[in-house]
DNA sequence: TGTACATCAGTGAACGCGCGTTCACTGATGTAC
DNA sequence: TGTACATCAGTGAACGCGCGTTCACTGATGTAC
């Protein structure tokens, strides 16, 4: 049964962002195609009438993911140069550890995406460049300098290694090893936010 | 046709030995029972008279592929107190991130191992505690310390998300931003070797 | 504005494929005498 | 030490299952007049 154009688009967005959160949630080979037409109401028979593939699905939701994270950080409420210090703080939390759905993409999918298709890979490289630029854009307005060097932004690859790396691992213990789960977001909120 | 009991242990250790070697290159899911066996020149039939399940047997992998890397970092050359600053230098290396067959299981597996059996999520822990102890004892040997206080166990867990976090991101860049990908490697390692 | 019909978004059954696992069988090993 | 036989490590066909993808069909939408 056709629907509106309007509606066709509603629920094309709608499929996206089921994608985002289940991909997120259960890594790009985890989640099915009918798996996440069920999420966004509908059933899997026109999902290529949308998309080309599951991959080209995976790369859109992808960069998605990477712009609503990208936006959480450029959205920030403190004065520039303090804006690293309030997102290591948020980043590193029980709740983003558990919530891997609403989450960076960058813990859940940098191990699996050297295997995805190019587009995959295209998709998050770009997202994580833009999140270096961000990173980097504070910690040098922290300086009082009006544009990033490159101490700066090697600081912020710093930063982003030591948050995904961490959140990655914090996700990886919290069941076999809650206390050591507890300590990486601790201890880490530490020696980051030390770092800027 | 049977072999000796000798033989078939050979042909056991062989089976984890592919395995940890196919994991580490494809992923727990990317790496099947069939591909193993064969790897280790074997057929697939026999493979559960020695294992209970593919779960077991990537548990048991798991396992002896963070011993193997363990033993990389724990036979160091250098005098102790220098032996993390020579471990970081080897690791944020093109080779390593190009052979992930043969490298540390933590960027690969992490951001997979939250939806593995638990078997292999205890695995991981166990194995990530030795590696935060055994940069720890080192951390504090620098510093002229006899026994690793919480500062040095803190500083080794930065060091050990940097370099997880760090090579995940190289490789998730390796093709399809490769500019990105090298200066993972060469940031990184200027700025973690500056923190011991 | 109203009518007739072509379009096409969405449905659900079906496809081929690869996966983890099972099982009847084979034949060399290991053991009892 | 030699022989007869039970044991069991490994083989390869087969299983059920879930996956990504295809396709004939449905019926509301959008359009031509």
């Amino acid at each position: 049964m056709r629907v509106s154009r309007e509606k066709a688009a509603e629920n094309r967005e709608a499929i996206v962002r089921a994608a985002g959160k289940l991909f997120r949630q259960n890594g790009f080979d985890g989640a099915g195609v009918a798996e996440i037409t069920r999420a966004a109401g509908l059933t899997h028979g026109g999902f290529y009438g949308h998309f080309a593939s599951k991959d080209d699905l995976a790369a859109e939701a992808c960069a998605q993911s990477f712009a609503g994270s990208l936006r959480r950080l450029e959205t920030r409420t403190e004065p520039p140069g303090r804006q690293v210090e309030g997102y290591v703080e948020d980043y590193l939390t029980a709740y983003h550890r558990d919530r891997s759905d609403r989450g960076c993409p960058m813990p859940v999918f940098a191990g699996d995406v050297p295997r995805q298709a190019m587009e995959i890979q295209q998709a998050f490289s770009i997202g994580v460049e833009s999140f270096i630029g961000t990173l980097a854009r504070d910690l040098a307005a922290r300086r009082g300098a009006a544009k990033p060097a490159k101490r700066d932004r090697q600081r912020a690859m710093l930063v982003l290694a030591g948050l995904v790396g961490g959140m990655a691992l914090a996700r990886a213990s919290a069941k076999a090893a809650p206390a050591l789960s507890e300590e990486w977001l601790e201890s880490l909120k530490g020696e980051i936010k030390a770092l800027v």
